[in-house]
DNA sequence: AAGCGCAATTTTGAATGCATATTTTTTCAT
DNA sequence: ATGAAAAAATATGCATTCAAAATTGCGCTT
């Protein structure tokens, strides 16, 4: 009913085809399969540390065995999966320490995005970062976390893309999937403490980003990590003692 | 003797099994012929955006194409190559600006490593270092460029791993390779003039690291791999005048 | 009834096969 | 002879097949 026949015009929809929609518009079916699949784990569809179900994902996709495989080559080499030798491929689980190693990359990555933007960036930029400061101050102000959030990221990715480095965007793109597949399971930094601290280094972000200060903006947004680090780490430390681990 | 014959007992060696001696002692086939792989074309036995040729490779290894072409999906999604669909893959050429955006992303990773080595490193580790550093001034004093080159490298590397971040370590490989093939064919920063301003910037990397100083190794780092990135890049376009492009 | 060993089933890793796309070669008209 | 078109050869992408390893199920022993 749903194997795809090996060639010729196949034109029947196996299964509602997960992701299909949002897909980053495929070029080959590898690629297009990969970016799905990498989607379906880092929106947290497979358990941490469970087996990756080969033949379900194929008849999930609509494709055989082949290309889903290069996939999952492609996948554990980003880090997402592990392989185990005869075992097949397992979402890999991440301790705390390995998150906590993954924050500091992200520091450096962001600490190094903030230096290059300020040899970069252009007047409409900033303004446009600043715009979206002040909205998120806003959402800060009403305590609206969600819309904080999303703020956030904006900025912290307007200020990637303004390093104008395509190694350093798609290697930051990388390591935010693999920190994404955990803050989908709990929640990061939403002590609230924490927030106010956040809210007080954006400011500083701003103002060095304003500067075109360079250094200084990389020495912050590594600072400004860390402690988002320390925020998340306490908060899976939490979730792991709620529920139970490995 | 080290490969683990598949399925029946097949011992025809092919071909001399090329990188088959320092292989990374291989866990699975795939991972094996991926390092192997790696190796040959970091080592630049494919020319500059060449087409790769599957059937030599499958053949030169003793493999079938289906473990290759797992390795060339992983080693497009590592950058070394770019796959052309329906036209197989190629190995990546390197423009000038690539170039540069690799170096400043190899300067963030070692401005990131440095001010985490600044937090953990110990003092033979440090001392590790010291002893390297006097080594290179030797070689230096002697003009020994290989020897010079070589301890250089292994200072960074050393850097890199008193950061105790295997994610770091592992993405930094990994842009290092993507470096090096360039390297092997255009020798970089032999410009004279640079070389003794590179002493004295390890110099200051050395005080800094003494000291634990991470913000400031940090940024020398940085600023050390951009220069770096300079000199190489000239050394590029001087290599590009000579042969011809693409 | 619990533990153990062995066969059947499933899963994995890799080779092979086949249809399509591409490249090269040949043919033919100008 | 030159260039376009057609045909052959080749390469690519993916499906399928097959052998080995792992997992499961079942009967047997204790």
């Amino acid at each position: 009913m749903q194997m795809p026949k090996m060639t010729a015009l196949e034109v029947d929809d196996p299964l509602p085809e997960v992701g299909a929609s949002r897909t980053k518009s495929g070029a080959s079916l590898h690629g297009d399969i990969l970016s799905r699949l990498r989607d379906y784990i880092v929106e947290g569809n497979l358990p941490e540390g469970g087996r990756v179900p080969e033949r379900e994902l194929c008849e999930m996709f609509g494709i055989s065995r082949t290309p889903l495989r290069e996939a999952l080559k492609v996948l554990a080499s980003e880090g997402l999966l592990e392989l185990l030798p005869n075992r097949g491929a397992r979402v890999r689980a991440l301790s705390e320490r390995d998150l906590a190693e993954l924050f500091d990359v992200m520091g450096g990555l962001e600490a190094l995005a903030g230096r290059l933007a300020c040899e970069n960036i252009n007047d409409e930029e900033v303004a446009e970062i600043e715009r979206l400061h002040h909205e998120m101050y806003g959402h800060y102000l009403r305590r609206d976390m969600h819309g904080y959030f999303q703020c956030n990221q904006l900025i912290h990715q307007k200020i990637v893309a303004a390093a104008g480095n395509s190694a350093l965007s798609s290697t930051y793109a990388s390591f935010a999937g693999r920190i994404r597949r955990v803050r989908y399971s709990a929640n990061l930094a939403r002590r609230r403490d924490r927030w106010g601290e956040a809210m007080r280094e954006h400011e500083a972000i701003l103002d060095a980003l304003r500067r075109r200060a360079g250094q200084e903006l990389s020495d912050i947004l590594f600072l400004h990590l860390r402690n988002k680090q320390s925020a998340a780490v306490e908060r899976i430390e939490l979730a792991d003692e709620a529920v139970d681990r490995r």
